[in-house]
DNA sequence: AATCCCTTTATTTTT
DNA sequence: TAAAGGGATT
């Protein structure tokens, strides 16, 4: 196909000036700043279509990097339906995909053996535990988490344990885990998340024919949510693209909401300055909010200082005020959201799957929850465990790595007492120790102990039967397809059989997962990247670790959406209740000393309003339950930094007489407090529903009605007068 | 080796 | 409150 004859007015027509513009960028070096809900993704792929169609590239030369898979996928399904053609030869993925697919093609040069697997966080946490045991390292004063954050952050900066200053003991502690964790990583044959990146770069580092390959392939480089970079992204990046490569990233300052995990925001401008001939474009207009909730988030925004500076703007409507609900507890405020959700989809014609509750940590959903399932309304809770991350799936994944690679210590110490066949902890213990002295793995050591000497001979038989268990399972799978590999793995080690005898509902729970495993199996031989010459087994493991399995869920039937903050990054909803803006839970106690965390937090806030395509609610409780304890809590300071113009307090249902001033209804038994009434919140017991709740009231007087949320026969209004509430 | 009970602790999350 | 981890018990 020619290029030049390929009329492109699809391609440049759906777009505004500001967006034509980065599109058709000259080729160079870019980076557009594109502000929340300004068309950035649409940019993104227009961009790549034009590189192809208008410039000639191949996609062969084109390398496209998001961060998570659904970015990934929805990036390579718009490009390929601009270009009228699969996008064959393109490489889109996240980094972490794309460096192990490169690791995968270059193993040797990367110094890692053919089949390694990838531990996820979970693995690693294992990993370290053991490394710091062996070390006798006090978890006490060296908390696994922290060292193993500790050990990721480094690898995030691309910096090794032998690179490492250690002035002070603690941190020396640190840095000898670190290098022992990495020893552990080489001879078991795993990588760990951050060090597909770091390795990769170590790799091109160290094999520069090799870079030079991909350098002059891949002539054209896009990267989305740059904001979100890390110091070894961005180090893979200078890499990868050559000083005359085109360069085109797209990234919003105001939307770094993960510098906690190691984002750095400012490789927006280092990028400026690594390449001073960059021009950098501005996507200012925004197409998804109205002008009252794109206002609100200007104004927000700019509570904090270090911006790049930009200013949305809409053509749009004014649209609804921003409201405001001041709940009792958390209660008060999940029955405001829920009751809004119903009268907006009785009377305003919106659909379940229009609405979105955020908050900031996924504790709080399980009050909407109840709320929601109480009032029959559909919803979906994202985030949480996701499928590869249940514990059965594990497990069966584990046996499946064992198979492939007998030295993957993680995965045998998963497995070895799973489901229980009497290997307990002192056995293990046993064989730990001497895979320690004799630097060897476990599975080497486990054949090693169950000769003569060290164990009894109970525990001898019961390690010599699971090798044979291994071993049997290796030959019976041997040339199977992959999911009748996972089928044998169920059915030989007894994963299934054990939770066949259990019989619980949990159990039953478990059954299906590992069912679905199956079909994952299924679905992956069929469909999945199974590249060049890499065992399907292999390419299936890999792709668990990766990709979390996240599609699992049930789409389908119209939900409401539940997610957290930072999960609804990149997404829209045309009703959005921005739950629990409260001093200590948002901004969060543990981010609100330090500046810079807290304008992080303001980020967050940031994103929260501009999800919001029409309507937009915030809510506060007056009294939460945090860790068991009611806690009186303050609203939020975000809360005060939109303009009061443009929101307006939703009052309860209950009279309000004066500023703050709740006017009681009189209740029928005198022998509570002195003026007769309830408070709200307050514990009271009913003779036929047991105890409650108080949540509002309405009117006064005799007529006055008291809503109670009962413990067990739910809430309900009942006329106080008659109700012979009793106060407990 | 498995079970039970007590203490501790308590963001955000993708890969 | 509730979950998870550690220590003691059976």
């Amino acid at each position: 196909m020619d290029a030049l004859d390929d009329d492109i007015s699809d391609l440049l027509a759906p777009l505004n000036d500001a967006q034509r513009e980065a599109v058709g960028a000259p080729l160079g070096h870019a980076l557009v700043l594109a502000g929340a809900g300004s068309g950035k993704t649409r940019v993104l792929t227009h961009r790549a279509a034009w590189l192809v169609r208008v410039h000639g590239a191949s996609p062969w030369s084109i390398l496209a990097v998001t961060f998570t898979n659904k970015a990934a996928a929805e990036m390579r399904g718009r490009i390929e339906s601009l270009l009228g053609i699969s996008g064959g030869g393109m490489w889109v993925g996240t980094f972490h995909g794309i460096a192990h697919r490169l690791l995968r093609l270059h193993a040797e040069e990367a110094g890692l053996p053919k089949g390694f697997q990838i531990l996820d966080s979970e693995d690693q946490r294992r990993l370290v535990k053991r490394v710091m045991r062996d070390a006798g390292v006090d978890d006490k004063r060296y908390p696994v988490r922290q060292v193993q954050g500790y050990i990721n952050a480094r690898k995030d900066e691309g910096r090794r344990a032998g690179e490492l200053d250690t002035d002070d003991a603690y941190t020396a502690t640190l840095v000898e885990l670190y290098g022992a964790y990495d020893s552990a990583c080489r001879s078991a044959g795993v990588v760990d998340f951050p060090e597909l990146l770091l390795r990769c770069c170590e790799m091109w580092r160290a094999h520069p024919e090799l870079l030079d390959h991909y350098r002059r392939r891949f002539r054209h480089v896009l990267i989305d949510e740059f904001q979100d970079t890390n110091g070894i992204q961005y180090d893979w990046l200078r890499l990868i693209a050559a000083e005359d490569a085109d360069v085109f990233v797209v990234g919003d300052d105001d939307q770094s909401i993960y510098g906690w995990r190691g984002a750095r925001v400012e490789n927006l401008q280092r990028y400026q300055r690594d390449y001073p001939d960059t021009q950098v474009l501005r996507l200012e207009q925004n197409y998804r909010s109205t002008r009252t909730i794109l206002d609100a988030a200007n104004h927000l925004i700019a509570h904090n200082s270090d911006r790049l500076g930009k200013s949305l703007w809409t053509d749009g409507g004014q649209g609804h005020p921003i409201s405001v609900y001041a709940a009792f507890n958390e209660q008060d405020e999940a029955r405001f959201v829920v009751e809004r959700i119903r009268a907006m989809t009785e009377e305003e014609g919106y659909s379940r799957s229009d609405f979105a509750i955020l908050y900031r940590s996924n504790a709080q959903s399980r009050t909407f929850e109840e709320a929601l399932i109480g009032n029959r309304v559909t919803y979906r809770v994202y985030g949480g465990l996701r499928f590869f991350e249940r514990a059965e799936i594990k497990d069966a994944l584990a046996y499946l790595r064992l198979v492939d690679n007998r030295h993957d210590d993680a995965s045998l110490e998963r497995v070895i007492n799973t489901p229980a066949r009497g290997i307990g902890a002192r056995t293990v213990e046993a064989i730990r120790t001497a895979a320690r002295t004799q630097g060897i793995s476990l599975w080497e050591a486990a054949r090693g102990v169950t000769g003569p000497g060290g164990l009894s001979a109970r525990a001898a038989r019961s390690v010599s039967s699971f090798i044979e268990l291994v071993d049997d399972l290796a030959a019976r799978t041997a040339g199977q397809s992959l999911p009748d590999q996972v089928e044998t793995v169920l059915d030989v080690s007894g994963l299934r059989g054990a939770l066949e005898k259990e019989g619980s509902e949990r159990a039953r729970d478990r059954l299906e997962n590992l069912d679905e495993l199956i079909s994952a199996a299924r679905t992956f031989e069929q469909e999945g990247e199974i590249a060049e010459d890499m065992p399907p087994i292999t390419a299936f493991l890999a792709h668990a670790a990766l990709e979390a399995g996240e599609g699992q869920g049930d789409d389908g039937e119209a939900c409401v959406q539940l997610m957290t903050l930072h999960s609804a990054k990149g997404l829209e909803f045309r009703v959005v209740f921005l739950a629990g803006m409260e001093e200590g839970l948002f901004p969060h106690r543990m981010s609100m000393d330090e500046p810079g965390r807290l304008e992080e937090e303001r980020r967050l806030a940031y994103v929260g309003v501009t999800r919001a395509r029409e309507r937009l609610f915030l809510s506060h409780a007056e009294r939460r339950r945090l860790h068991g304890r009611d806690e009186y809590t303050l609203p939020s300071r975000f809360v005060g930094e939109l303009p009061p113009e443009l929101t307006e307090m939703v009052r309860a249902r209950f009279s309000v007489t004066g500023p703050g001033a709740v006017q009681r209804p009189v209740a029928a038994s005198a022998d509570d407090d002195a003026d007769g009434g309830f408070d709200l919140g307050q514990r009271v017991s009913h003779r036929k529903f047991g105890e409650g709740t108080v949540l509002s009231y309405e009117g006064s007087g005799p007529g006055a009605r008291v809503q109670v949320h009962f413990d067990t026969a739910g809430t309900k209004w009942l006329v106080a007068s008659f109700a012979n509430l009793q106060a407990c």
